[in-house]
Parts: C-alpha cells; structure tokens; sequence
DNA sequence: AGCCAGGTTTGGC
DNA sequence: GCCAAACATGGC
C-alpha cells in the first residue's frame, strides 16, 4: 500500500477497496451517502469525500495527521488475503472472501456505531439508513461539503436532552427512549472508550447494559466500532445461513448458543469472516438453501 | 395487503 | 437461566 497526503487530499494506491460495497452495501456503516460516483459522511470530526480510483482510492477534506485515522477506519493495513488462507478448510468461508472480494470490516467511532445499531434492531437497511439520516439531521453538528449539506450524528449530552415526543414524532418508534436513555448512560460516564481495551466477553457484559442494547446490537458494535475481531453478530441471516452451511452448529438452542459456538470454531477472526458470509447470503451470491427446521 | 426487517424488553416459569 | 409475546414503523 502507498500513502501520500498533499493539499488536504490522501491518495492511497495499492490496496483492495471497493468504496460502495464497504460503506454501503454491507450494511455495517449507515451515515454514508452516494452521490455522482463519490461517497460522503460526516465523521471524524467534518465531512469527508471518498473517491474510487484505478488504483485505489483518494480522500478528500482531510488533514495529514488524520491520514492514519482513515487508514484505520477503512481497515487497509488488515490482510485479507491472508485471511483466505487461514479460512481455506471452510468452504463457504472461503468461497465468500472470494465472492466479496474488496470488503472490508470497517473501525467506526464507537458512539456512532452504536446509535446505528440500537436503529437497526428488528428493522430494515432502508429504514435504518433512513432513522440515523434523520437523527444526524435533526440533532447533529452541520457540514457542508462539494454542496451537499451533511450532519455528524448528535453527542451523547444533545441526545440526552431531547424529548421522547420529539424522536417519536419523527418516527423512531419504540426505539425513542432508548437512544435517550442510552445516552444520557454515556453522557455520565459509561465507559464506552474503554470496550476497545477490555477483553472481549467484559466489553460484551458491559455493553449489554445499555438500554435497547441486547447481544447482537452489542457484538456488531463491538466488530464495527470497537476492533473486536472476535465479535459475532448473529441475526436473522447469519442464524440461517450457519445452520446451512455448518451442519455441526446447527444444532444450537438458540441464537446466543449458535454465537458461542461460532466464535469458538471460527476463532480470533470470526467476526470478520461473519461479514463476508452475511453480505453473500442476504445480496444472494451464496445461496442459504432451504432452512433446516430441526434444531 | 401482508410479511418482514442486521432484536430488545418485559414478565412469567 | 430459558421462553413467548409485545413492540413502532415502513420497505417491498
């Protein structure tokens, strides 16, 4: 991979990047917008553009010693070829870091993850883009950028002090509270910047006690906005397509039971293979087959 | 029109 | 601990 940054632009060549399969398609990410082949967001502290390019990718707007932040947030140091060799015994593993080559488990802020995955619960990638769209615009610090106007998604203290008729009235539904609550548990003093520290099942623990956090919200927050590589989120896509494509975990009493069990056969990177497997199922480049209904 | 969505909470055993 | 039901909303 080579870096270079002149004039507020990083160009970085060398490396396998698929922008719009990253930041969108995968549905890790939920505050990045498409427009006129460029990819835009507000993080990291302003709004950013993102440029695919032959040979890898340019980001606009930012200063030279966010370079490594960028680096860090899209994942580009990672080996992922290495990662196909290390998953070459599984099949389905292997044959999805394949099908999805240029994805990357992306490194968010750990706040912003975690209001995208309190959204996500029991919902849908449309309505879920759509809620952190709204929650940014209504609650979150204005930036503009090549004239689109853009918003950081709220603080932990703004959060903490809106109206639950005001959230609701906007469509959050039953989720209002809980963003609220969860953020005023940040605002005094949860240690949120700390999860990427502790050991995995701590970081889990402690996770889970935020409201409208359960399992699952708290595992994809610690795979997308924690570095937790271990991290296994089990919803309803990869609940199926693990009891299809490893018959020895189909057997699982449940949802938690099945994550235990991922985790422990796939090991130290089962996150990051779950990724890939989901982005193949649910955009049908593997098909899942029929689901096994004995458990 | 009705099923489903990157589930969590609550309350009951 | 495990289980079932309720839950707001709108995408498709």
């Amino acid at each position: 991979m080579k870096v270079q940054w002149k004039g507020g632009v990083a160009r970085i060549e060398g490396v396998a990047f698929d922008a719009r399969l990253c930041l969108i398609d995968s549905a890790q990410s939920f505050v990045w917008r498409e427009h006129e082949g460029k990819f835009y967001a507000a993080l990291l502290g302003g709004a950013v553009c993102i440029e695919p390019i032959e040979e890898g990718l340019l980001i606009y707007r930012i200063a030279e010693d966010q370079v490594e932040d960028f680096i860090h947030y899209l994942d580009l140091v990672r080996d992922y070829a290495a990662l196909a060799d290390q998953y070459a015994v599984y099949p389905y593993a292997a044959r999805a870091l394949r099908e999805a080559d240029g994805l990357r488990v992306l490194n968010q802020p750990v706040w912003d993850t975690l209001l995208s995955f309190i959204l996500s619960a029991n919902n849908n990638v449309a309505r879920i883009r759509k809620l952190c769209w709204l929650l940014s615009e209504h609650f979150g610090e204005r930036c503009e950028i090549d004239g689109l106007v853009l918003h950081e998604m709220p603080s932990p203290a703004v959060l903490s002090d809106v109206p639950e008729e005001s959230l609701r009235r906007l469509g959050f539904g039953y989720r209002a509270p809980f963003l609220i609550q969860t953020a005023r548990m940040v605002r005094d003093g949860f240690p949120l910047d700390r999860l990427r520290d502790l050991p995995y099942d701590e970081a889990h623990q402690l996770l889970i006690q935020l409201s409208g956090v359960g399992d699952k919200v708290a595992d994809c927050v610690l795979l997308f906005g924690c570095s937790h590589a271990s991290a296994f989120p089990v919803d309803v896509w990869v609940d199926r397509l693990m009891r299809a494509w490893f018959p020895e975990l189909a057997r699982a009493k449940s949802r938690l039971m099945l994550q235990r069990a991922a985790r422990e056969l796939l090991g130290g990177d089962a996150g990051l293979i779950q990724q890939f497997m989901f982005h193949c199922a649910r955009c049908g480049l593997i098909e899942v087959g029929e689901e096994p209904e004995v458990r």
